[in-house]
DNA sequence: ATCTCGACCATAAAACAATAATAGTCGAAA
DNA sequence: TTTCGACTATTATTGTTTTATGGTCGAGAT
């Protein structure tokens, strides 16, 4: 019954959220799920396939964030504003996604590996799609379109740290809308 | 004698690169610096002392290094990019400065944490100035520079990613150029 | 068949004790 | 002023026992 194990997963979800999958126990879910451990076996494989799932579920919520985001706005430019504004919105409450993207002791989970690969994929198609279309429609002037998409994904990656230790002092929406104002001018046609 | 201390720091320096503060023991200090190990508290208070020290020394031969970069070259364009390409030239070879910025096992330490808010202050203060005179010789047209400066910086922290896992795929220094080509697009004066 | 679980096992983690290493001190001496 | 051997108090390591936990199985419920 696929409804059961969505059920599992979204109280896994949480209690990983909160422990990590170190600190979490197979009784600990099983018993906030009101079924024994070993029913939870009969839907997962492992405790890691578990998170696995937990990990792939978060992820496609925030591409799925993403895309809306995109198609929301017409212009390119704006399409990279709503870019970064959700990701940077978003990604800090998926939990266990961002500690998949970020913390070194999942690194050797072969799964968080190709989850981070698939989403660096992801985003490098979709930054590439948008300054392509800026290309086309006269908007931008992009000459390399995989270093300017990869240098904004790096962009991105710096934008974390501040996200991570939120000074207070410093407003992020407005700051990345100064940054991205540079970018921009700085990729216009003209 | 201040040559004294001077030793045991750069033997010191050698043995925290390959070792780390933990792994680092005074014995084998003194015994590299042949002397006992006592004479070391002669020099210094602790071991973290000596190790703040070299923190301190390798700390100031980036800013060095930095400085000199800037220096022998005239325009703003020319010294944002030695600064930029200076920075992670060397920043990988200073061991224990750099795994004072970045390793999380060293947070505990208030001289790292002194240390790292002194090289932002430097940092900033020192890319505050170049666009500043940027926008005095009319090259520029940077608008809120404080911003611009962190961006900048945020933006060098997002670089030192693909530096440490060294994809060879990649070359940094062109990446790094054409980057900097749409930076100066964008904050060029037109 | 599909699903649930108690009882069970093997392994990994925690707790503990005993031992060894190590940071740091001190007084004597060069 | 500088050096160091001998010492101590702490910290880290190692080996051992105990506990916790991931995972299996077969019996039974639906």
């Amino acid at each position: 019954m696929e409804e059961k194990k969505e059920r599992i997963l979204s109280i896994a979800q949480k209690i990983f959220a909160r422990f990590g999958i170190n600190k979490t126990t197979m009784d600990e879910i099983a018993k906030m799920a009101r079924m024994g451990k070993a029913t939870l076996y009969y839907y997962f494989k492992s405790k890691e396939d578990i998170f696995a799932e937990v990990i792939h579920k978060e992820s496609n919520i925030l591409k799925q964030k993403l895309s809306e985001a995109i198609n929301k706005v017409k212009t390119p430019k704006e399409k990279i504003t709503a870019y970064v504004l959700t990701r940077m919105k978003h990604l800090k409450e998926l939990v266990n996604y961002y500690s998949a993207l970020t913390d070194d002791y999942l690194d050797h989970y072969s799964f968080v590996e190709k989850e981070r690969q698939n989403f660096t994929h992801y985003e490098m198609d979709t930054l590439k799609n948008i300054l392509f279309a800026g290309n086309n429609e006269g908007v931008f002037q992009v000459k390399d379109v995989d270093v300017t998409a990869r240098m904004l994904t790096i962009a991105l990656k710096g934008l974390e740290y501040p996200l991570i230790i939120e000074d207070k002092a410093v407003d992020i929406e407005t700051e990345i809308n100064l940054m991205l104002d540079i970018l921009f001018k700085g990729m216009e046609k003209r």
